[in-house]
DNA sequence: AGCTGATCATAT
DNA sequence: ATATGATCAGCT
């Protein structure tokens, strides 16, 4: 991409891939992108994935496109996660594409359960006030989910999914689900995918994506990084 | 101000 | 069209 560039290689280990991505906590995406010789877009309004594909390349994941986790052999996925000036998360963060043909109703078989199986959740001061260069990144944290967490993503999901699979696709909105919802996720509004309606026809529909709620991510930060209670 | 539904880029 | 990466923008 750029001759003067220098871009790392995978990390070994999940230990090496945490390390690297603490050395880069504290620095700008102006700093990151000349490490890389990438230019710094004016915004992100045309280019919404470009502050993640600079943290893949930064930290030596494998680059684009596959159907597998950012780093295959550590079985880690890397999550940037847009944060306000009290490190609290402005958006709900992509997960994967809603099953809408076939698939298992086991939540063990599930894309979301194995998306989310080991995160790199890399926080970044975001804002339409911060200009993209300057904006900083936070302390990454390393995240399985415990327990409780996992029980609450499998409750939303086999409850999504009971509805889709009893044709209910078409009343699910983005109020549905407590950590977990479906929006759509496509092109635009006249994108349209294959699936059935209740009465078994093939129809078309919009793509719809899982996505985990900001009140979801905002307690797994919280958990691990605990902030003065005057300050939450 | 937060949330939902819509949208943008790129690669395959 | 589907996968990857997400943020935008209007409504409540």
């Amino acid at each position: 991409m750029n001759p003067g560039a220098t871009a790392p290689a995978p990390p070994d280990s999940r230990e090496a891939l945490l390390a690297r991505a603490q050395q880069l906590a504290g620095h700008t995406l102006a700093e990151v992108a000349r490490q890389l010789g990438w230019r710094v877009p004016a915004d992100t309004r045309r280019e919404k994935g470009w502050i993640g594909q600079l943290l893949e390349a930064a930290l030596g994941a494998t680059a684009g496109g596959a159907a597998e986790p950012d780093f295959p052999h550590l079985g880690v996925e890397l999550k940037t996660l847009p944060v306000d000036a009290r490190g609290r998360p402005r958006e709900s963060t992509w997960v994967c594409t809603v099953p809408l043909r076939a698939g298992s109703l086991d939540w063990h078989d599930s894309w979301v359960r194995r998306k989310l199986r080991c995160v790199l959740w890399f926080p970044i001061e975001s804002g339409a006030d911060l200009r993209l260069a300057e904006r900083r990144l936070g302390m990454p944290l390393l995240w399985q989910p415990s327990a409780e967490e996992e029980a609450l993503l499998r409750r939303d999901w086999e409850e999504l999914m009971d509805m889709i699979c009893r044709g209910g696709l078409e009343q699910i909105t983005a109020r549905h689900g407590e950590a977990l919802q479906i929006r759509p996720k496509g092109a635009d509004s006249r994108a349209l995918t294959d699936t059935v309606s209740g009465d078994g026809e093939a129809v078309r529909t919009l793509p719809r994506g899982f996505y985990l709620r900001s009140s979801f991510t905002r307690a797994i930060i919280e958990r691990h990084y605990l902030v003065p209670k005057e300050t939450m």
